[in-house]
DNA sequence: TTCTTAAATTAGAATTATTCCAAAAGGAGA
DNA sequence: TCTCCTTTTGGAATAATTCTAATTTAAGAA
């Protein structure tokens, strides 16, 4: 009897085992660290399961992230939302409503915040992005202006 | 010869004074905190613009990001991106191509990192988001759950 | 002031990403 | 095996954004 570790994971998520899931779970852990799209890993089940369904990726991401198998890195997905530039500060995102509101910066903040809630907000989780340039871009940008 | 705030940041920023763009910088100044969306906007531009258009919205909006008038609360739109990885680690994201590579978590590093660069990344700005549960949507939640 | 030109605006089509839907198929316990 | 509930499917629908090409406009030069 052979141990299937994502056959495992599924069933102790409480998550009902299916040949796609199992499938779409397994190209997750291969892939590691790449932060796979949904069309992504669309494209590497679908040469398994020749009839996967689009919809089923999206489903199956859908039930992972709820029983926290997998994150979604950008959570903020939807409509993009704009701020008019300020001092520094956080955000507080609703994961319900999507209502954005506004928490001081501080530097201690940032670190306490992952713990404990702020006034009425009950923080569950903390995203915190970097935005810039890769060392790729970052060449690509430099011959891009010497070329002016 | 009266001062026009807005004429006058529009201008200062380098770019192209239009009424439509003063229109829209008023718009979001007065908003202040809201996070307005790109169709919020083009909703309240409207009533004084009958015939502005969506295209104009998401032009500007996307001209005054550029110039740091505005900034994006939700930078990472576009594709739904997923993490499998477990350790709680920071996510580096080039703006140019989109590639997101993991930073191990570090309490020190998330308040130095919106200084100084991580390895060949060149950080050009931080986004930190605390995702929860409003109190609006908290007790929501709850009378929920006391109905089942 | 008028002219000129590059930039901005417009309307609508096109594209991209995601969600919805109803019917068919499949998993798991009795 | 039977039954029920969940999942899957494929396609349509929707939402968000970008593209395109024609038209208009801002702003500096003459």
């Amino acid at each position: 009897m052979r141990v299937d570790s994502t056959h495992e994971l599924i069933k102790q998520a409480g998550l009902m085992v299916t040949p796609q899931r199992v499938a779409i779970l397994e190209v997750l852990m291969e892939e590691g660290t790449g932060h796979p799209s949904p069309e992504w890993v669309y494209r590497q089940v679908s040469e398994r399961f020749p009839h996967l369904s689009l919809a089923t990726v999206y489903n199956t991401l859908d039930r992972f992230e709820e029983v926290g198998l997998i994150r979604k890195v950008n959570p903020l997905f939807g409509v993009a939302r704009y701020d008019v530039k300020s001092e520094p500060h956080l955000h507080a995102v609703c994961t319900s409503c999507g209502e954005i509101r506004d928490v001081p910066w501080n530097e201690e903040l940032v670190v306490q915040t992952a713990k404990s809630g702020i006034e009425a907000f009950q923080v569950q989780s903390v995203s915190v992005h970097l935005l810039g340039l890769c060392d790729a871009c970052r060449e690509r940008e430099k011959l891009k202006n010497l070329g002016k």
